[in-house]
DNA sequence: TTGACAATACTACCGTGGTAGTATTAACTC
DNA sequence: GAGTTAATACTACCACGGTAGTATTGTCAA
């Protein structure tokens, strides 16, 4: 179950994540219309593809009536984790400042966001 | 040609590109080496691989005598920030400071990089 | 000039993300 | 009980990354 390849999810795959994420549980329909998107996917696209990811060991599901419930069956933590540090390896060699300093000069940041990252890097050196 | 989607590249056309970017103009037997995975690559996948990524605009050739001359049609800045962007959005909803948080509890960072780290951050403090 | 070599071209195949139609079936309603 | 509805199951298809074999052809050496 550990096993799963983590770093390959698509944007579809990536956006029922987050809705499994968000809601901790739920059903075709609810996943179907949390994912508002323009062009409508079909109901069955939807349910298609979460087959797939529980195949996958994405997701998993129990049964209510005759519904299936999904939610989750990898941490948000584990998947961000392991997509950033491929990126990070792949693009950037390892090195958390370069990545960094290429988000930095391509983005608003907010005062709170930076403020924030000063936290984090000072705590760490605190403890190493 | 901007209109590449940069946010998907697989592994293996990540390793090529890199070797691209590495060494600015290459020929098939050059990066065909230059990637020295352990089971060995045969020479036309990296071929077949190279023309796709040429047909995808992601890279370029001239021909010297009748060898290809490969080079990146895309800057690795780009493609970084790209593929960066995509992961920071997707999975830790724009922010950079989740983001960072999650990649220090992950790795050891050395003390140089938490020094180039503050310098990035205060420098963009100053900057708005 | 013939053969060997080295290059690209072409073709094929698998896995999987993405998309959706059709089929089946369970359940509710009248 | 018959019909409608709503659910999953099954099937199919495209795009594309990845992998590689076979075919073709240009070039150089003997």
């Amino acid at each position: 179950m550990a096993n799963v390849r983590l770093h390959r999810l698509g944007d579809l795959q990536l956006r029922i994540m987050q809705v499994l994420w968000d809601r901790g549980e739920a059903s075709v329909a609810d996943v179907h219309d949390a994912l508002g998107a323009r062009p409508k996917l079909a109901y069955t696209t939807v349910a298609t593809m979460l087959r797939k990811m529980e195949a996958r060991g994405l997701a998993a599901h129990r049964t209510e009536g005759r519904t299936f419930i999904y939610r989750a069956a990898v941490a948000e933590e584990r998947v961000g984790r392991n997509m950033a540090e491929h990126v990070l390896d792949r693009l950037f060699q390892g090195s958390l400042a370069t990545m960094v300093s290429h988000l930095l000069t391509a983005r608003e940041v907010s005062g709170d966001e930076l403020a924030e990252l000063e936290r984090l890097i000072a705590e760490r050196k605190r403890t190493p």
